[in-house]
DNA sequence: CATGAATGAGGTTTCATTCAT
DNA sequence: AATGAATGAAACCTCATTCAT
């Protein structure tokens, strides 16, 4: 038991594998869902898949809806962070642009699960639910906007087209990553990440 | 009375506004499909929606499943066709896929809930049924993709990247359409249509 | 076509083999409730074996129900018919006992699915239907009973034993053939009506 | 409180009567059944009598099937607890023999109700129950055999009928109780094991 | 004589959730 | 922190029957 551990008061969380009960229910759950839809998972699914029972599921989640929520969270959580480091970064907006395409391809394969989850659910989320998340999304296509509209207007990249067009463009291709892209497939994450990336920018860059 | 007439037999079709109960039935299960989800969408909403009676429905259609089925089969034939008169055009390669390219988009945004259903439901289709759709899928990339291949081997297209990934790189553009595109919005579909395919063409073409 | 046929007025009735509508109807009925059973046994099957559509069904018979009185109806004057006949032969009590439970046995093979059926769905025939059901085997158990009544009476068998327990003791053993008999098993039918007769008669004989 | 006791967990269980809820569901559902046969029998008509809901029945059984197949269980310990206790007796095999059958007639019409669904409902169970339940009952029916051919090499018996076919011709009587006997009836449970004994001890002494 | 369409009641089962401990 | 029992609403589907032709 470390230091940390021994400080709090009461009985300690159960963890298997060194994840806490909740930590395991999202992981199960993600899994699940990807695989099989949200409404076609049972919490029944859930719980015997994490090896816990009901009750311990509604001990820390108010309903099978707020797992979702939960994911929903960590996949914004961990795309926002991401593009937010790229944004910050210095050097020519083209440049920029092109590391964090190939950057948000990477990520995504190495997260399918959670991607083929967001796009595929949204519809399951409460009203308020999914007005947060697309309140959320709205803040990351603004970044990545921002970068398109800096590169158009210094030149470095057309202007015929709509920022937010394009960013759509890109992101639908991204999107669809789970549709298609197989580990046992013939491009690898980062050779995906640098072909879109390639093709965005040399579409992008005025002729 | 016709031959073909004389031959049938039994209570004739019931029919409303000239269509008949089975195509009543699809055109309303893709609205609702589209709009909450296969599995949110009950048979009793679909058939109170289309003013029959459950059993109306379970006479044409053996499942709620063999609804989706039928939605699929739509919307694979229409894009299959639209698609093959654009490969079988003459004239210069680039045309043909620009041609086609906003083709597509237009095509999709008018349809747009049959593609929202497309690829939010494929994991509820049987195991059969979603392979078939897949070998339709797959005869409609081989088309496209074989435009590409010949603009690379033309010397048109660059042809450092592969066909492949070029094609899955534009058409998550489109089926990510229903994500975003509204009829209030700002772009025209032939707006976005002509923008979508020079983004992808002018990243295609050999810098 | 028959003189007899010519005869008759209108369209003659469709036969498929020789075999009326309503007679492979109820053929069929009866090779389907022995197999699944009644209720698992849809009208729709029904019809599907036949060959026939089911308005024809319903044009026939009033409802599954009457379908089902009907194969009752048939074994019932089947079965009557033979026992009279062996209860009006001449000869010694005894021989004419043996004689009828061997072919009761014998009989009962040779219609397995009825005796199947009779047993096991006499529940699902209506109040009035059970009451006719019940009256008929109640004037075919009586008719054996006579006899054994007579070789009491006459000193040719025990009269230690009511007359109506030595009925259904042998009846039991005789309706439970279809639960056991195969037709590739050990047993011809003769053999078991000789076996089961001779059990019969020697319980029965004053030791 | 007991250390069993103590690490049970959760709501205890209801109970009426002493009964816990599964306890009374099958009984209630042996009852029913019998009286109207298990198709006839729906699930809200078990629920209701046994004065729980559905999902209470559905949480201790997998499915209505699930019910037969106890009630099938339970007939069928019960009747091999008995017989082997017969087996198992010292004393002349005519007298084990004799013993045992009427007793067997004395508990069949203790629990008509079990007779009279087991042999109906046979083809209600899946292939794989079917398949057990045939197992255990050939198991019974090779232990009563055991003692007719054991009869049969000491000379008691007769050896010209196949023990195999006393065997069935005997509980072939047994299990057609439900058919005839009725508490209002004329005999006992007593007098009829005494008699249907008497008639297959009779029937099977060597002449 | 026979058809295929359509009904409507009822069937079994699933499932998210609450409850008492 | 967690259990297993129990709920009740709603889901998909079946089916005997009737209807209009």
């Amino acid at each position: 038991m470390t230091a940390e551990a021994s400080r709090r008061l009461g009985r300690p969380p159960t963890t298997v594998n060194g994840q806490t009960v909740p930590e395991r229910l999202v992981e199960v759950a993600l899994r699940l869902f990807a695989e099989r839809g949200f409404e076609s998972t049972s919490v029944q699914d859930i719980v015997a898949a994490a090896g816990v029972t009901k009750g311990a599921m509604y001990h820390y989640f108010g309903s099978k809806d707020d797992l979702l929520a939960e994911i929903y969270a960590r996949v914004l959580r961990l795309q926002l962070e991401r593009l937010t480091s790229f944004v910050q970064q210095d050097g020519p907006v083209a440049e920029r642009v092109f590391a964090a395409a190939a950057d948000v391809v990477v990520t995504t394969i190495e997260h399918l699960d959670s991607t083929t989850v967001f796009f595929r659910s949204l519809h399951q989320l409460s009203a308020d639910q999914a007005r947060e998340v697309r309140r959320e999304r709205r803040r990351y296509h603004d970044l990545f906007r921002g970068m398109v509209l800096e590169g158009q207007r210094s030149g470095a990249f057309r202007d015929d087209i709509h920022a937010d067009l394009v960013v759509d463009f890109f992101f639908g291709s991204v999107h669809h990553l789970p549709m298609w892209w197989r580990v046992e497939g013939r491009s690898s994450p980062v050779e995906v990440g640098h072909s879109f990336a390639t093709l965005l920018l040399d579409g992008l860059t005025r002729p």
